[in-house]
DNA sequence: TTTAAGTGAATGAACATTCATTTATATTTG
DNA sequence: CAAATATAAATGAATGTTCATTCACTTAAA
């Protein structure tokens, strides 16, 4: 029996996310996929139940590598300011090493796909954030609001930034990069308005 | 001569914002709309010169519009405070009242028009911010910032709740509906990271 | 009568997927 | 040990569909 080549799967799946992620997701096709890896379109359907499931694993693995790196060095019992500041921290350096991935996600959440993608979510990211805000309320480390106020305070701006930063600019052509001090200095406006 | 009908021209743009919206940029095709609009496919190029004018003709009214309503009623010279409370409050008018719209513009964005529809972009929204941000800064109503920084904290988190309330639910299948209670009591963090 | 709006049926290209073969290799057999 | 066999990987060339766009024609109204 023939064994399947590691490196086959690994380039398809490679050539896939950047596709996705360089092209957008409307000009991604099965067959301009099997010309990028240099197999035929036939040997995608050896790996992939068909073009949902192949999206779907690469969302999967995405989005786990993801969580894997924001909760590094993360525990919900941290005091507020430095827990928020390791998954600000985490969540940068996987966008920045990441970039391919993050533009691939966020082509999925606007494409009929999103809604399969969010039921296959980890659970762990939902209980571990759910207990860090709560544990930080009881302390009166963070003010009294709901996990949607939360979280859109504290990671929609730096989601923001590195949109900028992958755009390589923001308002009317304005150049723009992220970094660290950038970061930093949002981040501590952050803190200032989560802070009772 | 035969005059071009009004109810036609909208019908088609209604429809198409209608299924980029809800269906995804990349499952809209000109035969789809042609149906929908009740018309022939042959029809859509008397009126558009091809797909791609067709969806950046759409842009460009749909932009102008959330400008004009985002502008109402504001001024840069506005104290600080208030002029964010005006924005908040008109993007979040424009949001809830456009929801395809706004779908359709985010459509766009993860496209391969989005450079093009950017080119296209008002430059009085640019004046307007820079020139309402100085203002602020000078008066010392506003912390010492970068436009870049002073958006990402001072409308990201807004559009984040608008993107669960459109979803109708945040994390793990949460319900979530937005109110004018949840964007006051987000607004008022906000201004409290971004006054001095 | 003239003119442009409006059409249904084409056109050819690209699409997802399948099919009939060929190829590589792990295991069995002599 | 080597030759034979079995099996799944891998393929290029189809399949039938949908795509954007065009064409030859009809229709409405100035």
């Amino acid at each position: 029996m023939r064994e399947r080549d590691e490196q086959k799967q690994k380039a398809i799946k490679e050539k896939a996310m950047q596709i996705v992620a360089k092209q957008g997701i409307e000009s991604f096709s099965m067959q301009k996929l099997a010309k990028a890896a240099k197999v035929s379109p036939a040997t995608l359907y050896i790996y992939f139940k068909d073009k949902e499931d192949l999206l779907l694993q690469l969302c999967k693995e995405a989005g786990e590598k993801m969580m894997e790196m924001t909760f590094k060095n993360f525990d919900p019992s941290m005091s507020f300011s430095e827990g928020l500041k390791v998954q600000w921290v985490n969540r940068a350096k996987y966008c920045l090493k990441y970039p391919d991935q993050l533009m691939f996600l966020e082509q999925i959440r606007y494409s009929g796909l999103h809604e399969k993608y969010m039921g296959m979510m980890n659970e762990s990211f939902k209980i571990n954030m759910h207990s860090f805000v709560h544990n930080a309320i009881k302390r009166k480390e963070l003010v009294n609001l709901s996990v949607e106020v939360y979280w859109s305070i504290a990671f929609a701006p730096l989601y923001n930034l590195i949109k900028f930063h992958q755009a390589g600019k923001s308002f009317g052509g304005r150049k723009f990069v992220f970094s660290e001090k950038i970061m930093m200095e949002t981040f501590e406006l952050v803190l200032k308005a989560l802070q009772p």
